[in-house]
DNA sequence: CTGAAAGCGCTTACAG
DNA sequence: CTGAAAGCGCTTACAG
């Protein structure tokens, strides 16, 4: 590896000049900038980025992190982002917490010594301890997923999507229909999800038993798990709403093996647009949240911040959008 | 951001003593290392990895470059690496080339200018340049899923698995035995893995029909047309083998749609062992290759690396496991 | 248009 | 056991 000095030594000039015909900073005289070109041509010298950061403050690579990294929805958002950033020269960082919440405020630290210009969170809670933490950075932050105070945000409308997916299942002459939900500290997965589900059947004023509502965590058995104990109760719903596409899955495949057939049975419809969902049997109706644009606007979003450090907290809600297929 | 100066200064230490108790290198005095403890807590005072950077030539962080990242197979890979990493303190920084080659050597480049310690690369090819920068390289790599000269690699036995899913399929009476391959630049997917299934179909001298090979690119609607070419020829397989899940999904999708079942008609095997393979209908007979563990082997090696740069160049061969399931 | 010098925040022999 | 000093590889006023 080369140094600016050795350049320098070889193109007969000062650090200095090296430095400002790099970074096209300053008057170099074409002489000395066509020297220096060909030195760095020949060595293929590239400047130490460590050294760089180290004066300017400013690293090109933006912290993401995210509760899992091999789901479909975390690769697509990753994706998302990693495509946008890479059109402007900055990399990623990348944190898994394997949903452990303490995780994330560890890696929080972790990323702000690696000096990471900014940092993207796939949030999976609203603790206030995180929005605090959050809101003290000095770094840029933006949030996917989840809406927290102070913090800008790309969040999906998950009540909106709950409602519209739980109408059309009443639509299609569904009366009972259970929900298969999450842990409620997942605000927007948990809560906003369960909240449109009984807004939709309110609505409706259709009746919500309390054994056609499960609680169920982040995979698929566990979603299978959810539909057995559902099916298990005395009134067994007609249709099933999974608040993701891997619970619906889950869902599905006990159905499957306990002998239901979907949708004639039971109904069942999932949120993610997930491929698996897309060629499961039969194929999974469900939403559309195009996680790619989330992170891309993510992306967007944490560079327009490392440049403007004034730039106003801004809250984006993306749209959805319902695609039915035959599991209703 | 405190700086090492201000913490030597409010605990009455000079810097040096300050980095020694922080590193615990060299002697402190225990009443001085409880004043800095004191003070590091206090100010919640993290050194600046930069700095520090530049001064070790240290970084704890691996570059990681994938082909993609939102692929099933690249999730698991880079979580297995993650894993394993997160454990000695190492982070990763990402990088994907969107599948194009030229990519792979930027990167490359761009990895080392960052300074990482050691770079794993999830290999699509076999490139003589690819070998030969990778060879040149000042700090260590890992290959996974290709077998390159002079470089650490991690791979699956890719002849044997198609070996033995052929043989699997003509285990169940199969004759007419199709393939959907890729292209052969790729040589664990493309070429090894077509010579697995030449070799069974010749040791049980069966016939290879030209009209029963067709080539495909990574996604499932390759797959499915690929699929569509070769069932308008005359002659027809009665079992097809895709050289992965995701092709083999789209053949599955291409036979459901035109009439076909599955596997009645016709045997579908795939390999990759995808959840999408397993959740679709039916259910995929597949390889299992482990890819968790391919990325924990290749984050060990590349630690092992670091630490001791003369290493030997170890090629590790994964096992791997059939799972037969309804669609054979 | 150019270069000497200071400084970014650390670590590490070295002298005491 | 401790501190002064040099140095890692850059950039950036500043003086010329």
């Amino acid at each position: 590896m080369h140094t600016i000095k050795e350049i320098a030594e070889m193109a007969n000039v000062s650090r200095s000049t090296v430095s400002r015909a790099l970074n096209n900073s300053g008057y170099v005289s074409e002489e000395a900038r066509k020297r220096i070109e060909e030195v760095v041509e020949k060595t293929g010298y590239v400047p130490s980025e460590h050294a760089k950061s180290l004066r300017t403050k400013k690293t090109k690579v933006i912290g993401v992190i995210v509760p899992t990294i091999h789901t479909e929805t975390s690769g697509k958002i990753v994706a998302g982002i990693d495509k946008e950033l890479a059109k402007h020269g900055y990399q990623i960082l990348l944190a898994a917490t394997n949903l452990d919440q303490q995780k994330e405020l560890e890696y929080l630290d972790l990323l702000q010594v690696r000096q990471v210009d900014g940092i993207i969170l796939l949030g999976t809670n609203t603790e206030p301890q995180l929005a605090e933490k959050l809101n003290t950075l000095p770094i840029p932050a933006v949030m996917i997923g989840q809406e927290l105070e102070g913090v800008p945000s790309i969040v999906n409308d998950d009540e909106g999507a709950a409602m519209e997916i739980t109408s059309y299942l009443i639509s299609r002459g569904h009366t009972r229909i259970g929900f298969i939900g999450v842990d409620e500290t997942d605000r927007a997965v948990g809560y906003m999800r369960k909240q449109g589900y009984l807004k939709a059947m309110e609505k409706h004023h259709l009746p919500v038993a309390s054994e056609w509502m499960e609680e169920a965590v982040f995979d698929i058995d566990s979603g299978h798990d959810a539909m057995e104990r559902m099916m298990q109760q005395g009134r067994q719903p007609s249709a099933v709403f999974a608040v993701t596409d891997r619970l619906a899955i889950g869902a599905k495949s006990f159905l499957k093996k306990a002998g239901f057939i979907v949708p004639a049975d039971i109904a069942v419809a999932g949120i993610g647009a997930s491929e698996i969902g897309q060629y499961s049997d039969p194929p999974l109706t469900t939403v559309d949240y195009q996680n790619e644009h989330a992170g891309a606007h993510a992306a967007k979003q944490i560079l327009l911040q490392t440049n403007d450090t004034e730039q106003p907290c801004e809250k984006i809600m993306l749209n959805y959008r319902l695609i039915s297929r035959d599991s209703v």
